[in-house]
Formats: structure tokens, C-alpha cells, sequence
DNA sequence: CTGATGACGGCGC
DNA sequence: TGCGCCGCCATCA
């Protein structure tokens, strides 16, 4: 169905927008929510994934804006998103990934419409 | 309509 | 860095 870009549902573009992550490469929720066009909506970004269950969606390389995996310490969920990053090289300490200060912006400038 | 909830974010201390 | 507080958004009881 080609619909007109920008008539895509908010989730369509939050799905795209994960799936756009390199491998190797994280995004923070609010990052993603913005790269889809809809800035503070980091809550939904969050909701999407929890609803979504496509297999081949990155999820794990989404993390909280300071870092830190969002889900509780020590749970499953936490653990297995600990060790898909790993498995693609991402450095994890105790649940937590050092988010480049670059890394949004760089990354949003790179993203920005030219 | 009101209040609670949550894979969030920013600020202050 | 760790923590608490409050703001924001979408859902739901």
C-alpha cells in the first residue's frame, strides 16, 4: 500500500525507526520518538515495543536516555537485553551502557532532513 | 471525569 | 553516580 510519507502510523514510524538502528548501536527511547517524528513521546516509543512482537525488532538496543537498561535489575528481560548487546559488542556494566554524549546528536544530525 | 500506572526524561542535590 | 520529584503521554479501572 504505498501510502504518502508521513500518513504512516506513529507506531509504523517508531517500528521504523528502531529497526534502523545499526547493529552494534543503541538509542535511547526518547531519541527513537524523535527520529519518528514525534518528540516526547518516549512513553509511547516504550509501549510500542511492549506491544510489538515482531521477532527481527532490535529492541535491545534501546535503553533509557542516561544509559541504563529500562527494565528492573536482575529480571529476565534485563538480563536477556544485557547479553544480546553484548553479543553484538556493546560494553554492558551492570545493566547500564555508556551513551556517548555524541551519540544522539551526532546521530540525530546524521538523521536530520537534508 | 479522576486517579493510577508505566520498557521515559530532565533537573536538582 | 545515586536518588527523589515532577512533568509528559497514552491507557485503563
Amino acid at each position: 500500500m504505498d501510502l504518502p510519507a508521513g500518513t504512516r502510523s506513529p507506531q509504523q514510524r517508531i517500528l521504523d525507526a528502531i529497526r534502523a538502528i545499526p547493529a552494534g548501536q543503541v538509542a535511547s527511547y526518547g531519541g527513537i520518538a524523535r527520529r519518528a517524528g514525534l518528540p516526547g513521546r518516549a512513553r509511547l516509543v516504550a509501549r510500542v515495543l511492549g506491544e510489538s512482537d515482531a521477532p527481527e525488532l532490535p529492541w535491545h538496543r534501546i535503553l533509557r536516555s542516561d544509559g541504563r537498561i529500562a527494565f528492573a535489575p536482575g529480571t529476565r528481560p534485563w538480563r536477556e537485553q544485557a547479553k544480546r548487546l553484548r553479543a553484538e559488542g556493546v560494553a554492558v556494566r551492570n545493566g547500564r551502557v555508556r551513551m556517548d554524549a555524541d551519540a544522539e546528536t551526532l546521530d540525530a544530525a546524521l538523521w536530520a532532513p537534508r
